[in-house]
DNA sequence: TCGACAAAAAGTGTATGCAATTTTTGTGTC
DNA sequence: GACACAAAAATTGCATACACTTTTTGTCGA
C-alpha cells in the first residue's frame, strides 16, 4: 500500500496504525491516546504526535482539539465521494494500461493475481484485505505512474475504513472473482470489456454499502498488539 | 486552494508556507531550517516541524535525515505523472459537471471567472496564480465532491511548482482564456466540446515544459516576509 | 594556493517538562 | 437512585533541553 521509503520512526509508527485500521484491528471512533500509543511503541509522544498528524491528513483518524485523535468514522457521503474519484481515476487507468500493455507487465500482473488467488485460500484477512487493495494500485504502478500509484493508495485505504463501516455482507471472494475477470480482460486486450469490469467492480462494491449501522469500540492495546 | 477549515497554529504555518512555495517566493531547493522559521513565526521548532511534516506528504518539500527540509524539485518525469493523473481527474470532472449541471452552479463558476479576469488585469502574479489554479478546483467543488476537490488542490500545488521548474514562458493569460473557452463550452452543455478544451488545455500546460533549467536559491526570510 | 583534517558551530531527532484543557472521580443534595 | 457540582486525575498543546549528525570554519602541511 506504500512505496518503500526511508523509514524513519515516525514512518513506523504511522505504517502499523495505517495497517490496524485498514485491516480493522482498530475500529472507527477507537480513541487512540497519546501516552498509551507511546508506550506501546516505546517511544516518546512526540513521534506519536508526528504519526498521528500524518494520518489525520490520510483522513484515517480526525483530531479534535484538546481531545484528541480518534479512528476516522467516514460519513456516508464521504464514502460517494472517494468512489467517485476512484472511478474516475481507475477506469482511465484500466484503459490507459491496456493501451500500453506490454508481456512484462502482463507477466507481473499475473503474479499478483497468483498471490491473491493464493490468499483468498488462507485465513489471514488482514493478507486478504491487503492484496484485494494492491490489485488496483498495481495496476498504476506497473504503469509506472507512481504519483497515480500512490494516490490511489490512499484512496483505498480509505475504502477499507469505509467498507468496513459500512458494507452489509463481506465480500472478499466476490471482489476477488472480479478482479480476475478484469484481468482476464486484461489479458486479452479487451479494453472495453475490461474498462466496464472495472466499472461494474467498483459499483458493487459501493452499493454494497448501506445506512449506518454504528460500530463497536474495542480496545487499543489489543488491536495494536496483533501487528507485530 | 484549501477548504476553510478550524485553523489550528500548525495550519497557519502549513499555509504560509505553502503560499510561498505556490507562488514562486521560496524556490526549489530552498533550505527550509527549523529555527529559521519557528523565528519568523514565532513559534517553537515543534510546530514547525509538524508542519514540515505535512508539506512533506504534498510533496512540496522534501526531508532528507539529519538534513532537513528543501524545497521540492520535482522531476520531469513526476511532473508527466502529476499531469497524467490531472487528465484522467478533469476530464471525467467536466463530464460529469455538464451531466450535473444547474443553473446555480453555472453561476458561481461565471463568478470564480470574473474573478479570473479581473485578477488578469492586476500586477499581483500571487493571485493570478491562485484564481487560475482554483479554475479548476472550482469545478470539483462545485459539483459538491469535496474529496475530488481536495485531491485536485493538492495535485495543482505541484503544479505551480513544476511550472515554476520547467516552464518555458510564462503562460498565464494563455491558460485564462483557454478557461475562457472552457466556460463557454460547460455553458452551452456542449460536453464533446468542453472536454476537447480541457484535454488541449492541460496538453499546452504541460506542452510549455521543457527540460531542466536550474533555478537559482533565493533567501528564506525575505521569502516569507512578503507573506502577510 | 590547494587540499586534508580537526575543532567549532549549526541543525536535526527525540525526550521531557509544564501550562491549559478535558475527563473522571467523589461527594452532597434532592 | 439520579443529578449537580467540585476536586482530582488524565490528556493535550507547546516549549525547551540534550544527544547526535552534518556543515562550516580554521589551521597546518605539501
Amino acid at each position: 500500500m506504500d512505496t518503500s521509503a526511508p523509514t524513519s520512526a515516525t514512518d513506523t509508527i504511522v505504517e502499523h496504525l495505517t495497517r490496524a485500521i485498514v485491516e480493522h484491528r482498530l475500529l472507527p471512533g477507537t480513541k487512540l491516546a497519546e501516552q498509551k500509543l507511546a508506550d506501546h511503541f516505546g517511544v516518546s509522544r512526540t513521534l506519536v504526535r508526528q504519526a498521528l498528524f500524518q494520518l489525520a491528513q490520510n483522513r484515517l483518524i480526525r483530531q479534535e482539539p484538546a481531545r484528541g485523535a480518534f479512528v476516522a468514522t467516514p460519513s456516508v457521503e464521504e464514502a460517494r465521494q472517494v468512489f467517485a474519484v476512484r472511478r474516475m481515476l481507475e477506469l482511465a487507468t484500466v484503459r490507459e494500461f491496456i493501451a500500453s500493455s506490454t508481456p512484462m507487465r502482463i507477466k507481473l500482473l499475473r503474479k499478483h493475481m497468483d498471490a491473491e488467488r493464493k490468499a483468498m485460500l488462507e485465513p489471514d484477512v488482514g493478507r486478504r484485505t491487503e492484496l484485494l487493495g494492491d490489485f488496483h494500485v498495481q495496476i498504476a504502478s506497473l504503469m509506472g505512474n507512481e504519483v497515480l500509484a500512490q494516490l490511489l493508495g490512499d484512496l483505498i485505504s480509505r475504502c477499507a475504513l469505509i467498507t468496513l463501516m459500512y458494507q452489509t455482507t463481506t465480500a472478499a471472494e466476490h471482489s476477488h472473482d472480479e478482479h480476475e475477470g478484469i484481468f482476464d480482460a486484461i489479458v486479452a486486450g479487451d479494453e472495453a470489456a475490461a474498462v466496464q469490469l472495472m466499472q461494474e467492480h467498483l459499483d458493487n462494491v459501493e452499493a454494497g454499502l448501506m445506512f449506518d449501522r454504528s460500530v463497536p469500540t474495542n480496545d487499543l492495546s489489543m488491536a495494536l498488539s496483533g501487528s507485530n
